[in-house]
DNA sequence: TAGATTGTTAATCGATTAACAATC
DNA sequence: TAGATTGTTAATCGATTAACAATC
């Protein structure tokens, strides 16, 4: 009856698993298939939004207005997955003030009123990784629930505050590990 | 004898795990600790540097010149773990031949002929979503044996190349769906 | 020597997969 | 109806943790 559906098997396929995996995965979903058709696209999409919280508003602040800060600011496909960023601040009083896309490079140290006054709930870190707990624990202190960290440094949170990482460096780390892995098979096989 | 050490549950504390963990992941690489005194800090880092690589040289090739492309260029530290950066392409003619550090934005229809004669390992994602799978097919048939993919796209890739996705936006995702978790935990409660 | 810490084997745990009755 | 696909239970697998004899 109407909508658009796929079985476990092909969305299986499309992400790289197996239809079993998929089956019980969704079975903690409100997600219902129907035998002989599979799942309504619509209500997974719906589901699964719920679950990320893609359908919430997310108001962020990037702190450190550098290369990678200000590129993050001007990302504008964040905005389709709710994440709006309402600051950017930074310490160097040669970089406040200055536009970022439809913002202003704002002081660090307002970092707290900032917070506040415009309800962030997501810290985004991209500053020099000597500097990332410093400034953690500035966003901490402000209230924030959740860090985005960009730099190399590992950063310690209380538990209400969830930190993800996400250096490209590790990823980069990952990648090397892996091609190195298939040399060293290589060789030992040879 | 001489050389500073640090014992199994030091390292588990600093790392998150459990002194277990870390004895057993030991085993498998040439890492042998001393009864009493734990592993050998030097040999450590020897053993883990040889294990992802960082100990060699790795070109790679930033494959779009826009902020995230230019950004990643710039970045020093990726040089620090054996990472180098010879040349960035685009396709925009307004881009090419513009200087990003000490690069000059090159064609990316030149692609093959630059990671051949540059020997390049790697090559780095920062194109539009929409142009991640064509420009991935340049740089396999380039003969890359890495792909680290920076856009949101998934990009698949014949087995003897290795993709890693690095988003930010999927780990702001992470992070949303944390942060929405703790959420309905606490309402579940109430 | 006594005591601390390794290296390794066995136990536990959770996540992935297989299997199959229920059902459209 | 016959056949395909779900939802769920049971089996498998790998990874994490516990335990403990070996050893410095």
């Amino acid at each position: 009856m109407g909508g658009v559906h796929a079985d476990s098997n092909a969305i299986a396929c499309a992400l790289g698993l197996t239809p079993s995996t998929v089956r019980q995965d969704f079975s903690h979903l409100p997600i219902r298939g129907a035998p002989k058709r599979g799942y309504n696209i619509r209500q997974m999409e719906r589901a699964l939004a719920g679950k990320v919280g893609i359908d919430s508003e997310k108001p962020a602040i990037v702190v450190g207005a550098g290369n990678l800060g200000r590129t993050l600011t001007l990302r504008t496909d964040l905005r389709r997955y709710g994440f709006l960023v309402r600051a950017i601040v930074d310490v160097d009083p040669a970089i406040i003030g200055a536009r970022v896309g439809s913002l202003t490079v704002e002081d660090m140290s307002d970092l707290a009123d900032i917070a506040r006054t415009r309800d962030i709930e997501i810290g985004i870190l991209a500053v020099p990784s000597s500097s990332a707990q410093s400034a953690a624990n500035m966003l901490i202190l402000a209230g924030v629930r959740g860090i985005l960290n960009l730099t190399f440094a590992r950063v310690v949170a209380p538990r209400r505050v969830f930190v993800v990482n996400d250096a490209v460096i590790s990823s980069l780390l990952t990648l090397s590990w892996a091609m190195n892995r298939r040399r060293n098979a290589t060789t030992a096989r040879a």
